[in-house]
DNA sequence: TAAGTTCCTGCAACTGTGTTGCAAAATATT
DNA sequence: AATATTTTGCAACACAGTTGCAGGAACTTA
């Protein structure tokens, strides 16, 4: 809890219960979170829009990423530490598992780089790849 | 015009307006198609409702695929020969152009291979870049 | 080509997601 | 503690997408 208030001081944002409890949610959760399961598992009922400010100023702050997926939702996850304000450098892959429906950011796997056809500048790469997580997996043998 | 028929019936098609006007626009569209450039474009006043249903009947048989975006909309594009009803074989790369904002389906650039954590099993991978594309880059010269 | 059947369309109503303006409440500053 | 600044909750709105249903268009068969 203290550790929370600190984190946020260090971002320059005032302590509130929305951004204490909605930034616990994340380090508490391995995988990535949508709105709805912020507003499901706030113990606190935060209003919609409170929400949607928080999530908002955490990916201003570079504190959260918004991760693309297929299906046209919003997940977002928590960045490392080489994000700043305004300027996120998010390069690795996501995963989202069929079984369980989690959203991984896989850390340790870069975003490949791509040949292009002749004129085209890539300026930013997104890979989102669907399949079994290491958790179903296990659980299906 | 005969040519839209006869695509049709080959995939099991009635014949109606709509979705002769609406494939005749991907047809003669080089990028992608969001529903609001269709409701926009096509010279009949189709109701919403008729064109969210026609993008999905074309996407069940594998006329046209959706493409994922950083920005969360919806877009639609002509699938190649390989797609069959219910079953899609799109396995290129998305570019968007961040200047002109039109999608293209890079066919010739296939998807790269990812070599994923253990335990962790790829089904389909999606790869979207944004950039500046082939048209806008000419133009800046 | 006409009758009957099947399928598609347009409308109305609804849900879900995200945004904005504003006053009240909470937080930070002095 | 008093003041100034930020944040919150509410209401209202905008927009994308879905569903049920009745009427209309397209297909089938004769
Ligand atoms: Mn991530
Ligand atoms: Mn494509
Ligand atoms: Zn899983
Ligand atoms: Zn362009």
């Amino acid at each position: 809890m203290e550790n929370t208030i600190d984190f946020l001081k260090n971002y320059g944002l005032s302590i509130t219960e929305s951004r204490k409890k909605i930034l616990s949610l994340f380090t508490q959760t391995k995988g990535a979170l949508a709105h709805a399961d912020i507003e499901r598992n706030a113990s606190v009922n935060f209003d919609r829009v409170t929400i949607y400010r928080t999530l908002q100023t955490f990916v201003d702050k570079g504190i959260i990423h918004t991760i693309p997926t297929a299906d046209n939702s919003v997940l977002y996850a928590l960045c490392k530490d080489t994000c700043k304000e305004g300027h996120h450098h998010d390069n690795h892959v996501h995963f989202i598992c069929d079984s369980c429906d989690t959203t991984y950011c896989l850390d340790n796997v870069t975003i490949p780089a791509v040949v292009l056809p002749e004129g085209f500048i890539a300026k930013q790469s997104d890979v989102v790849i669907s399949g079994i997580c290491k958790n179903c997996e296990v659980i299906k043998e």
